[in-house]
DNA sequence: GCGTTACGATACTGAACTGTCTCGTCTCGG
DNA sequence: CCGAGACGAGACAGTTCAGTATCGTAACGC
């Protein structure tokens, strides 16, 4: 995590005085992050983020150098994955993954960060690097699997699992996060019986 | 274009007076659309825009009621689309018309308003009506060759044609906008290679 | 107990920006 | 020529908000 750099909780906790109450911490990028995802980037204030997570202002001045410090660690903190199970086949594994994933959706409401993770990379170098990575995490899972597929035979040596990866995981990300369609097992369903 | 309902422009133009001069119109909007995707939404201000524009901000309000208002219009003023043509074969549509978009994002070198869209869309009804008109007309053509292509049978009929467009169109949108790879002739290769 | 630092709350400052208004000039119809 | 409305420039008020400072209090080491 880049964005560690940039926050002034330090990995040492000073000898003397109170110490920093860890809660606060969590507290703040969780507040931070709801917002964020709740009002986007331009409705976030430090005041409404002190007011939710219930701490004062000086107390998130003592932890991140400014909003935009606090905005890019909260915006790197989601590091939730999802593991894609190893069935045995090809299609196994990603019926399981999508399912799982779909499952999340529900749950989550539609709320994501990535359009504004999205939105903020592209002025934000930083932002970009937390972006990449977020994604990063998220596809390695996936191409594991496609991995074992291909060494088992499954798929093609002559495929480029990068292109299978970008074909099966972006129409997803694309309902998702841009044209806001269903994403349901019979979307999934036709999505790898088109592919695989 | 719904966003002309929000905006003062009138198509009546007044009969006593000065008249307004269009070239303001096209100029401030032309300006407002550049400084989004130089800057983003969070750095776009008025005086800004009225001086790029060359025109004061009076011009502005006398046009657009509101800030708002006028980012709205300008996110929804661009209407470039780009033909697929009849090649006679799904393929040799296809990569006419990725080539044509190929060459489209090298000239604007990365510089997108999808990715403003995207964010806006998620906390602003009227843009997110804007961003489904914006990917609904860019689709448009594509789906057309794809019905060409079912009716001449080089598509099962059991296709959905939906899902068909999702697999060949979003990795495209996905390496453009969130992950910023290179999208050259090579992938579109490989891509069609593998869904076709 | 004492010095030190953290904490919530809140007042404060300074910057940025939206939207309005005024001014002198210009361009139309009549 | 005259009235009306548009124009560029910029002053202006009002608001919002980031970041700092100041309370009184609380939690640590010594």
């Amino acid at each position: 995590m880049n964005a560690v750099a940039d926050s002034i909780s330090s990995t040492t906790a000073p000898r003397r005085g109170r110490p920093r109450d860890a809660r606060c911490d969590q507290a703040i990028l969780a507040a931070t992050l709801e917002m964020l995802i709740e009002g986007g980037a331009a409705n976030l204030s430090i005041d409404g983020v002190a007011q939710r997570a219930g701490v004062g202002k000086a107390t998130i001045y003592r932890r991140w150098s400014s909003k935009e410090a606090l905005v890019l660690e909260a915006l790197g903190s989601d590091t939730s994955t999802l593991d894609v199970p190893d069935t045995g086949t090809l299609r196994g594994d990603l019926e399981a993954y999508f399912d799982a994933l779909i499952a999340r959706f529900e749950r989550s409401n539609g709320a994501d960060i990535l359009p504004i993770l999205i939105e903020a990379a592209c002025y934000d170098p930083e932002v970009r690097a937390s972006l990449d990575e977020y994604m990063r995490a998220r596809r390695q899972p996936v191409i594991e699997a496609l991995q074992r597929a291909q060494a088992r035979g499954e798929v093609a040596a002559s495929v480029d699992l990068a292109v299978l990866l970008d074909v099966l995981l972006a129409p997803i990300t694309y309902r998702r996060n841009i044209s806001r369609d269903r994403v349901d097992h019979d979307y999934v369903t036709k999505l790898l019986d088109l592919v695989l």
